[in-house]
DNA sequence: TTGAATGCAAATGTCAGACAATTTATGCTC
DNA sequence: GAGCATAAATTGTCTGACATTTGCATTCAA
């Protein structure tokens, strides 16, 4: 019993790791081409078809990119975090919505993340990150904005707030964790109260993090993680009374 | 001009952004069984192996499984955390080796996120990640564990840190800063100095979670970050000087 | 000599049909 | 009713072919 579950992997997954393997490993450099459609079906002695699936499957994580022609074929792809964040993006809300993780769950972890960055936000922040937060203020502002378009402009917010830290590595791990809320929040309506309460506390994250004043953001951040969660409660609520 | 880059999708890439779609948008929900590729192929007016590359590339992102047999084909997969975990740290680790994220930039987001964490850790942590941490700090006290075997405790033992926060989004989203700065440290060479100094503050660390001291635990871990971000400039002025 | 047009070659993209392997359902026998 | 053989449905793989795209060399003309 070597394998307790062994999987009986297809070829072209067989394939696809073998090579993924090698990108990792670093044996496939960036932007070498792989040997090409044919050559890799002798290689490992199956047809081309069984390679293309394998290659396709690379391509899906883009890790690879082909193009057409007669110096084609397949290239180590260099990820971009660009490239990366719809995935993040994708898997991070598909998560959220297949795992039964509830709201309150959710909403710690972006929060709790968010205050992670808020000191080094306070510090670096540019005038450019500060003038899309009022941006986003003010568009939050509109009383003819939609739900969506006021949760949409709510993830464009604290992007922004994130962005601040200067570090695009934390930008694209909070990138899942901020955008995968966006679905759960349009389940909330926000009543004119409700959305008065968060611009003013928006307002004042962007005058803290223009006073440079961390402790200040984490605060509002605070307390904004208690009204949605309160707001959400709400929801469910009335949900459950109609019910 | 509708489109800048109209990239001329593939029809494989086509049909599988159009599945992938009916997924996100709940069209297609859990464990519901896709056509067979017979029909499918008959749906797009393409051929079978087309349509095989299209499910190949959602297999990859783990959207979809396939059975074989009578009562098989593809089914909407529940992606669950522990699937979710692999993709993130490859990408994460590809994208930090790929795109010359700086040693500090990389090790600055990890303990920023890792430190978002203490609070919750100290409030929850259960005896058994107590214990896990206790183990791998016993094991990192062993003078004849490798350098790469060190690192690898290092990285059990933070993970244990971040379990214990009790929220599987955020060990999810730390998993690709933690796990992703492995082979960055594998690059450090561990003396028994510096190793001494790390398990010293590992074990102040597991202290300060034990008496739920969540100021002194982010203090710990700040003082880590400094401390390996001095031992990778040694070992980069050292580089230097060889070189 | 230079420039443009042409054709060739290489590679991926797509198709059609076939067979193999696997799993379930069905029906038959006892 | 239980057990077993058979059939059917479906994915996995192979073969061969053609279509499309792209770079390069060749050729021809200014």
């Amino acid at each position: 019993m070597k394998k307790p579950k062994p999987k009986p992997a297809d070829l072209s997954a067989k394939i696809a790791k073998n090579i993924r393997d090698a990108i990792i490993s670093g044996a496939l450099i960036v932007d070498e081409r792989l040997p090409s459609e044919a050559d890799l079906s002798e290689q490992f002695n199956v047809s081309r078809p069984t390679v293309r699936e394998a290659l396709k499957r690379l391509a899906a994580q883009s890790l690879i990119r082909t193009q057409r022609g007669a110096t084609g074929g397949a290239f180590v792809n260099r990820i971009s975090f660009q490239d990366a964040y719809p995935q993040q993006i994708t898997t991070s809300t598909l998560l959220l919505s297949m795992n039964d993780v509830s709201f309150d769950v959710a909403c710690e972890a972006r929060y709790t993340l968010e205050r992670a960055c808020a000191s080094l936000s306070a510090a670096r922040r540019t005038p450019d990150q500060l003038a899309s937060m009022r941006t986003e203020i003010f568009r939050q502002s509109q009383p003819a904005l939609s739900d969506e378009a006021f949760c949409a402009s709510d993830v464009a917010f604290h992007r922004a707030l994130v962005d601040g830290a200067g570090n695009p590595v934390l930008s694209y791990q909070l990138a899942g964790a901020v955008e995968a809320m966006q679905p759960l929040m349009n389940m909330i309506t926000f009543t004119a109260r409700s959305r008065a309460a968060i611009i003013d506390l928006h307002s004042q994250i962007a005058d803290a993090l223009e006073a440079s004043d961390a402790p200040c953001v984490e605060a509002c951040l605070t307390e904004l993680e208690r009204y949605t969660k309160e707001l959400a409660q709400n929801v469910l609520a009335a949900r459950k009374t109609r019910a």
